[in-house]
DNA sequence: CCTTTGCTTGACACTGTGTAAATTGACATG
DNA sequence: CATGTCAATTTACACAGTGTCAAGCAAAGG
């Protein structure tokens, strides 16, 4: 609510963008309300809760590295393999910036309905985008057969998941360079219909 | 300690499977206590925490289901691409007797260190798994030179980690038969040399 | 009979989230 | 100038869940 206040609610929300990105770090609120500089009752004042506080703060984050703009390429694509290696370069290049965002609400998931709903509907857009891949391979006949529309952009969300991009760039030590390009090779090879393979 | 009373320990430990592998549950360490009969602090007269007790009760499982007799097929086998098939219906079908375990270890990891070590431990014996997958068509020269040993075994490991399945079944609807095959069909796809492709 | 073992009951510390009430200080408007 | 409004503060508390501690009880075994 009250939104003409705008330096402190922004001053809490750079602190928990700051924060929850920051190595190593179970972030609590009070944590946020000291590094925003207000006391933790504060922070109530402006979100609900913690769900509620971190979902605004992903926003921020999306608006602050213009998502949209990031997108444009990838939406401006017409050719389907072209449309998936720029959709997977966007995704690669954008995980690591959500990265402790992420961590947070996957956390919170387990317990918390609300944190889980708002990190379901980012998901259901990633999924949406890359259904929009698949549809654009699919029309263009270049989808493997053994594929649906349905079961590959389900195969493709999961590879570009970001428990997946965890796993192979923090634990296995992958670079964001490899992943992008990892990825980019085995989702042409498993989609792509042999035939078209090869450019 | 004290391993002779068994009896205690034991449906202690059962209640732990049951509990945990029931849908929805936010396991705590009372409601494991009542399903067995035992006041909460007998719990703690046998397992040291909630990430001892849960370690033990994923022992339990192993050895209830004869997890070496489920692995004898995969080790047995010679032929990579043979060994890689029986390795993943191997997984894919242990996975769901395991999945509410996963859930309960994953939700502790952010927060206890000896649950996080406790499940990289099983995560690190399916990675060695995939690794002697991968070892074995590369012997055959049938690995695809895109891929090192490796990386092809990140890849293999993280395609089939519990998140990935997770997604897939429970979240996008697959049934086991549909995720071990799909699978199969991706890990053939993405790691097999072209030449050697179509059986 | 006395000790040990296994378990019970009950109380408590700690952490983190969220709520509530009373108060202060600033600012705007009549 | 007086009044009202609003942001933010302090202090306190409720609640859930884990883990600890102490006292006691009952049965088994020397």
């Amino acid at each position: 609510m009250s939104s003409e206040n705008l330096p402190t609610r922004d001053r809490i929300l750079d602190a928990t963008c700051r924060l929850v990105q920051a190595p190593g770090s179970g972030t609590r609120m009070a944590d946020i309300a000291r590094a925003a500089g207000v006391s933790r009752q504060a922070v109530y004042l402006h979100f609900e809760n913690r769900a509620d506080l971190l979902t605004a703060a992903a926003r921020h984050i999306d608006e602050r590295h213009d998502l949209q703009a990031l997108l444009a390429p990838y939406r401006a694509a017409e050719d389907g393999r072209e449309k998936l290696r720029l959709y997977i370069a966007f995704w690669g290049g954008y995980l690591p910036v959500i990265q402790g965002m992420a961590r947070a609400f996957l956390a919170m998931r387990a317990t918390d309905a609300e944190a889980r709903a708002a990190w379901d509907d980012r998901m259901a857009a990633l999924h949406e985008g890359c259904e929009a891949c698949i549809a654009a391979l699919e029309a263009q006949g270049q989808l493997d057969p053994a594929w649906t529309r349905k079961t590959a952009s389900d195969l493709l969300w999961t590879m570009l998941s970001f428990e997946t991009w965890d796993q192979l760039t923090v634990t296995c030590g992958w670079s964001e360079a490899e992943y992008i390009g990892r990825a980019q090779h085995q989702a042409e090879r498993v989609f792509l219909r042999p035939d078209a393979q090869e450019a």
